[in-house]
DNA sequence: CTCATGACTTTTT
DNA sequence: AAAAAAGCCATGA
């Protein structure tokens, strides 16, 4: 089953456009509030894979986080899309990095 | 309602 | 700098 809460992540998610990352903290906060925690949660229970670009979501530090198919396989999706990963961190992490409105 | 848990983040050792 | 502890919050039992 689907929440309010996960459904908004997702809407979020879904306006990030390719070749660019956001943090949990980042989504938490465009819903007014701290679930970095919940955010993460709420990607573990990905639905649709394809739909929703989870992978795009990394920790506030730059680095790439888990991932439900492995982070690897982050990794290389995140890579396929112009993101340079170095060591499980995200290269020029502050310019790729996606702002909501 | 209460309790435990986790794709997190920040502070303190 | 690196590791541990504490703080956070939605979700499911």
């Amino acid at each position: 089953m689907v929440t309010h809460f996960q459904q908004a992540c997702y809407d979020l998610l879904k306006q990030i456009p390719a070749g660019k990352v956001t943090t949990y903290a980042e989504i938490a906060h465009a819903l007014g509030g701290k679930a970095y925690r919940a955010v993460g949660t709420a990607m573990n229970k990905n639905p649709n894979p394809v739909i929703v670009p989870c992978h795009r979501v990394v920790n506030s530090d730059g680095r790439l986080g888990q991932y439900a198919f492995g982070c690897e396989r982050k990794q290389h999706l995140l890579e396929s899309e112009g993101v340079r990963v170095v060591d499980g961190k995200v290269q020029d992490f502050e310019q790729l990095r996606f702002r909501f409105n």
